[in-house]
RNA sequence: GGCUCCAUAGCUCAAUAGGAUAGAGCAACGGUUUUCUAAACCGUAGGUUCCAGGUUCGAGCCCUGGUGGAGUCACCA
C-alpha cells in the first residue's frame, strides 16, 4: 500500500526545492487529516518550515499548493487557511485506494516484523477466585498478544501462578479443620470459589480468635505496655493484627507449620496442597475459557521460587552485588535513581526479586525471547524498575527487551475494591451478569440465540474495559458496563451485523465499479480504513489496545452514519452499488479484525 | 516526609509528534422508522482542560512553582 501522507510530504519537499531552492527532507513537514469543518482530505502544516524559508506560513502554503496542483495529478484542488494547506484529492486517487484495498486483503496489517516476544499476564494467586482486576489484566495481556502478533511477531503467552506461600496454607488449614471432607462436587460450588471460601473461613475464624484474645489478660497487657497516648484500643489492635498472627495466634502457628511442612516436602501436606490447587486450576480454566483466552506455558512459583540463586552467585563474583556481614546479599541501584535492594536474606533464602531474576533467565533460555512484556498493575512499578535495572547491571542480553506494561487499578463508583468490605467484583459473576443483561435486551428484540447473546454481553464488558488507556486508573461502573448503546462493543457489533445483512442480500456476483465518483462520506471511510495499520502499529509501540478500541468505534460510528444516509442495494447506479458493496465488505472485515485484536467476537445477526 | 503517576463537560472517557473553533458516549431536552433490523441517526444544552507563571507563530500536551488524589518506600509477594 502506498502511503499518501508520505507522498504529500515528498511533493512538498520537491515544491520547496523548486520554489525556494532550499533542500528540506520530507520529514520536516507535518501532514494530518483535514478537520471536518474544512474542505479537503489532507492538510499540510507549514508553520514549522516558515523560519527556514524566511516567509510567512500562509504564503508558503499557497506556493506549495499551486505547485502541487500543477505537478501532481492526484491533487484536484487546494485551499489555504493560515499556515494550513488543505488538499483535496481526485476521484481517481480515491478509486485507486479502493482498488488497492480490494487487491490486498492484508492491507490493514502493519509492516511485518519478526521478533520473539513473551507476554506474561493473568498471574493469579491460588487462594482466591479471579476478580475484576484480573479481568483488566487478562484483557490487556491478551490483546497485547494479538496486536503484536498482527505486527508479525512470534508471541508466546505465559503466566506465573503464585501457588505457594502462607495464603494457600490458610485455605488448606481451614478445609482440614472445618471441611469435614466437603468437595466442590458435594457442595456444588465452582471449584476455585470453593477454595476461596475456605480462605475466607480461615480469616473469619482467625478474626474471632483474635477478638477473643484481645479480652484476655495477655492481650490487655500487650495493649497496656505498647499503646501510644492518643491511639484508641480498637486502632491499636488493628495495627497489631499481623504481629499477633505471627506471635500469638494458634491458627497462625498452624498455618505456618503447614508452610514449613510444605517446604519440607511432607507427603501428606503436598497431597492436600495439590488437591486444593487442582480445584483452583479447574475453576480458573473455566474462567479463562469464558474470557476466551489461553496460554502457551504456565510457570508455577513452587517450581521457580528457588531460581535465581546462580545469578546471584555470579553477580557476587563479578562484584555487581555485595554481601553484608550478616550474609545477606544486596545490589546498589543508586546509579539508576533507585535504592539498595535485597536479593538474598541473611539465612540464604531468596526473595521475590531473586525469583523474578531467575524466571526471566529461564524464560530467555527456553524461548530465546528478544522481548518480554510483563502485564502487572502499577503498584509494582518500583519493583520492575529495580528488576530491569538489575538485569542491565548484570549485562543480561535481554535487558533492553524488558517492558513492564503497567496498568492502573480498577475502582468502583464508590471507591476502591476492598475484599474486607466485600466490594470485590468476582470475574465469573460479572460475566454472568453482562450476559444476563444482554439476554434481557435481546428478548425485547425477539432474539434468542444464546451464542449471539453471549457475544453481545461479553463485547459490552470487554470493550468497556479495554477502551480506556491502560496506564490510567479506571472507574468501573457495573451499570454502564452492561450498556449496549453508544460507545460500546455491541454498537460496533451492530455496524458489522448491518453490513452482513446487506451482503447476504446482495448475492455473490460482483461487477466493476469503474467510473464511480465517490462521495465525501466514502472518502472519509476510505481514509479511516487506510489509517488502520498505523493505529495498530502505534498500539503495538505504546502497548495500548485502547487505541485499537477507539479506532474501531470511530469506524463503526462513521459507518452507522453512512448507513443512515446512503442506500447500498437501492443505489442510484449500478457502479455505485458495486463500489459500496466492496467498501462495506472491507469495513466489516476491519471491524471484525480490530475487534478480534481486543478479544471480542462478532455475531452474524443481532 | 522522599520518589513515581494522575487531574479534560454533571458522569465515563478521547484528543496523531506541540497544530485550526478541545471531541465522543452516558445522563437531560427535542426530533427521525410504510427502513439494506432504531442495539441506529440528527439536533439543543453542557468547558477558565485543577491553580499561577514560563517557553513559542501556536500549549490539554513541554518547563517551573503550587493545590488535590493515587501508588510506593519490607530479610511480603
Amino acid at each position: 500500500m502506498k502511503d499518501i501522507t508520505k507522498e504529500i510530504e515528498s511533493a512538498a519537499a520537491e515544491a520547496v526545492k523548486e520554489i525556494y531552492q532550499v533542500e528540506l527532507s520530507p520529514g520536516d513537514f507535518l501532514v494530518t487529516s483535514t478537520k471536518k469543518e474544512h474542505k479537503g482530505d489532507y492538510t499540510l502544516v507549514t508553520f514549522a518550515v516558515s523560519k527556514m524559508l524566511h516567509q510567512a506560513p500562509h504564503q508558503i502554503a499557497a506556493a506549495i499548493g499551486a505547485y502541487m496542483q500543477q505537478n501532481r495529478s492526484w491533487v484536484i484542488s487546494t485551499e489555504v487557511v493560515q499556515g494550513f494547506l488543505n488538499i483535496s484529492l481526485s476521484t481517481d486517487y480515491w478509486t485507486s485506494v479502493m482498488d488497492e484495498i480490494k487487491a490486498h486483503p492484508d492491507f490493514w496489517k502493519p509492516a511485518q516484523a519478526k521478533e520473539k516476544v513473551l507476554v506474561e499476564f493473568a498471574s493469579p494467586n491460588t487462594n482466591k477466585p479471579l476478580h475484576l482486576g484480573h479481568i483488566r489484566n487478562i484483557l490487556l495481556g491478551w490483546s497485547t498478544y494479538k496486536i503484536l502478533s498482527a505486527c508479525g511477531h512470534d508471541v508466546h503467552r505465559v503466566q506465573i501462578v503464585n501457588d505457594r506461600g502462607i495464603a494457600i496454607c490458610k485455605s488448606m488449614l481451614a478445609w482440614q479443620q472445618f471441611g469435614e471432607g466437603a468437595t466442590p462436587q458435594t457442595t456444588e460450588t465452582k471449584s476455585d470459589h470453593f477454595v476461596g471460601d475456605w480462605y475466607v473461613r480461615f480469616e473469619k475464624e482467625f478474626s474471632a480468635e483474635y477478638k477473643a484474645w484481645q479480652q484476655t489478660k495477655e492481650g490487655q497487657e500487650r495493649f497496656e505496655s505498647l499503646k501510644s497516648e492518643d491511639k484508641p484500643e480498637a486502632e491499636f489492635f488493628k495495627g497489631y493484627k499481623n504481629f499477633y498472627f505471627n506471635a500469638h495466634s494458634s491458627l497462625g502457628r498452624q498455618a505456618r507449620e503447614l508452610l514449613l511442612k510444605w517446604e519440607d516436602h511432607d507427603a501428606e501436606t503436598l497431597a492436600l496442597w495439590r488437591k486444593m490447587n487442582g480445584w483452583v486450576y479447574e475453576g480458573f480454566n473455566e474462567t479463562y475459557k469464558n474470557l476466551g483466552v489461553e496460554f502457551d506455558k504456565l510457570y508455577f512459583e513452587s517450581d521457580t521460587y528457588l531460581l535465581g540463586k546462580d545469578l546471584i552467585e555470579d553477580g557476587i563474583k563479578r562484584e555487581v552485588f555485595y554481601k553484608k556481614d550478616d550474609g545477606s546479599v544486596w545490589v546498589d541501584l543508586t546509579a539508576y535513581g533507585l535504592d539498595h535492594k535485597l536479593l538474598l536474606r541473611s539465612d540464604g533464602t531468596s526473595v521475590y526479586m531473586t525469583q523474578d531474576l531467575g524466571t526471566a533467565q529461564k524464560r530467555y533460555e527456553e524461548f530465546d525471547a528478544q522481548r518480554m512484556v510483563y502485564v502487572v498493575a502499577d503498584e509494582q512499578n518500583y519493583h520492575f524498575q529495580a528488576l530491569f535495572a538489575i538485569m542491565a547491571k548484570l549485562g543480561a542480553p535481554y535487558a533492553n527487551g524488558l517492558y513492564h506494561l503497567s496498568y492502573g487499578m480498577v475502582d468502583l463508583p464508590e471507591g476502591k475494591m476492598k475484599s474486607r468490605e466485600g466490594t470485590v467484583i468476582d470475574a465469573d459473576d460479572l460475566m454472568a451478569d453482562v450476559i444476563e443483561e444482554a439476554r434481557v435486551a435481546a428478548t425485547d428484540r425477539e432474539m434468542t440465540d444464546s451464542e449471539v447473546i453471549r457475544r453481545i454481553g461479553m463485547a459490552a464488558l470487554k470493550f468497556f474495559i479495554v477502551k480506556v488507556d491502560p496506564r490510567k486508573r479506571m472507574t468501573f461502573d457495573p451499570k454502564a458496563s452492561v450498556d449496549l448503546q453508544g460507545q460500546t462493543g455491541p454498537y460496533i457489533q451492530n455496524a458489522y451485523v448491518r453490513i452482513q445483512s446487506i451482503l447476504r442480500r446482495a448475492g455473490d456476483e460482483r461487477k466493476s465499479y469503474e467510473g464511480y465518483a465517490l462521495n465525501e462520506d466514502e472518502k472519509l471511510l476510505l481514509n479511516l480504513l487506510g489509517q488502520c495499520r498505523h493505529i495498530i502499529e502505534n498500539a503495538a509501540k505504546d502497548y495500548s489496545p485502547a487505541l485499537v478500541a477507539n479506532y474501531a468505534f470511530a469506524l463503526a460510528k462513521e459507518y452507522h452514519r453512512y448507513y443512515h444516509d446512503i442506500k447500498v442495494l437501492q443505489a442510484e447506479s449500478e457502479v455505485a452499488k458495486e463500489f459500496r458493496l466492496v467498501l462495506i465488505n472491507t469495513i466489516a472485515n476491519i471491524l471484525e479484525n480490530t475487534m478480534d485484536l481486543l478479544g471480542i467476537e462478532m455475531p452474524e445477526r443481532m
